[in-house]
DNA sequence: CCACCTTGTAACAAAAACAGTTACATTTTA
DNA sequence: TAAAATGTAACTGTTTTTGTTACAAGGTGG
C-alpha cells in the first residue's frame, strides 16, 4: 500500500482550488487535513517545485498556480513521488540461476508497463474532476 | 513504493514454471531469490491458497498448479495483496471543512479507478510472458 | 517403523519507511 | 522592528517489511 502523500497533496490542492482568491496558511490547511503544519509544508514544497502552487518564505499562505482543469492527477503524482518506481524488485537474486540472472530486468520491464497504465489513468483525471465531485 | 512481495512471488512461480517436472524446495528457491526459506514459504502459502501452486506439509517441494499461460499477473497480485487498496487515504480529515468532509469518499472513488487501470494491465500479462522474456 | 527431512506457522528481531514534532534561520509585512 | 509565516533539518515514535529462530506435524526412504 502506497503512502498517503498523494492523498494529502490532492487535499491541499483542492483547498487552494476552492479558495483561489485567498492565501491559505499551512496552519489552516493542516487543520483541514488533520495533521501537522510541517507535514503540509513538506508536501507543499514538492508541489511548488513542480509549479503547481505558489508559496514564498515570509509570505503567509499558498495559492494555486494553474487552473484546476489543467492540473492532471499525474502532475500531482509526479510531484510527490518524483522518480520512485511503483513496485520494488527484490535485490541480489542469484546470478548463477537462469531465473535469478534475468529476473530483475524482466520485472523492471513488466512493472514499467503496469506503471504506465496507472499513469495514463492518472493523466485522465484532473483536479477539477476532484473538486466537482467534492462540491456536487 | 510497494513492497517486493509481488516480485518474489513472480520469481517463485517462474522457477516452478521453468522446472515443471521437479519439486523445488523452499531452500532451493530461497537460494535463487537470495532470501530466507521461511520468506519463500510465507509467500508460497499465499500462492497455494489461490490455487497457483501445490505444496503439502511433509512433502518436499512445490509444483506449479496451472499452465503458465493461464496465470495472469493479476492472479499473483491478488494472491499476495488480497484486498489491500493501492493508495492510502489520510485519516480523520476535518468534517467541519467542506473539503475535509468529502475528501475521503472522493479519493476512494478516484483511486479505485486508478487501481482498476493498473489491474487491467496486470491481467494482460501472463506468467508465460515473464518466462519467455527470461529465456529469450 | 523410525530417523531424517520438509512444510506451515508462530514468535521474535532487525531494518526501513512513515508520519508527527521540535527547533530555528530566513523572509516578509504591518 | 516586532510578529508571524515559510523552508528545512533533525529527531522521535509507530508501523511495516523483511529476516531469523524455533518447533510441531506431516511424509519418505531405508
Amino acid at each position: 500500500m502506497i503512502n498517503s502523500r498523494l492523498s494529502v497533496a490532492i487535499h491541499i490542492l483542492s483547498l487552494l482550488a476552492a479558495y483561489p482568491h485567498e492565501r491559505l496558511t499551512s496552519e489552516f490547511i493542516a487543520q483541514s487535513v488533520n495533521t501537522n503544519p510541517v507535514v503540509v509544508r513538506r508536501i507543499s514544497g514538492l508541489l511548488r517545485k513542480k509549479g503547481l502552487i505558489h508559496t514564498r518564505p515570509g509570505t503567509a499562505g499558498a495559492v494555486i498556480a494553474r487552473p484546476p482543469d489543467s492540473i492532471r492527477l499525474l502532475d500531482i503524482y509526479e510531484a510527490v513521488f518524483s522518480d520512485n518506481a511503483l513496485f520494488s524488485v527484490h535485490e541480489n537474486p542469484n546470478p548463477n540461476c537462469p531465473v535469478g540472472k534475468r529476473i530483475q530486468e524482466t520485472l523492471d520491464d513488466t512493472f514499467v508497463r503496469v506503471e504506465e497504465a496507472m499513469k495514463t489513468e492518472l493523466a485522465n483525471q484532473s483536479l477539477q474532476d476532484i473538486t466537482e465531485h467534492l462540491f456536487s
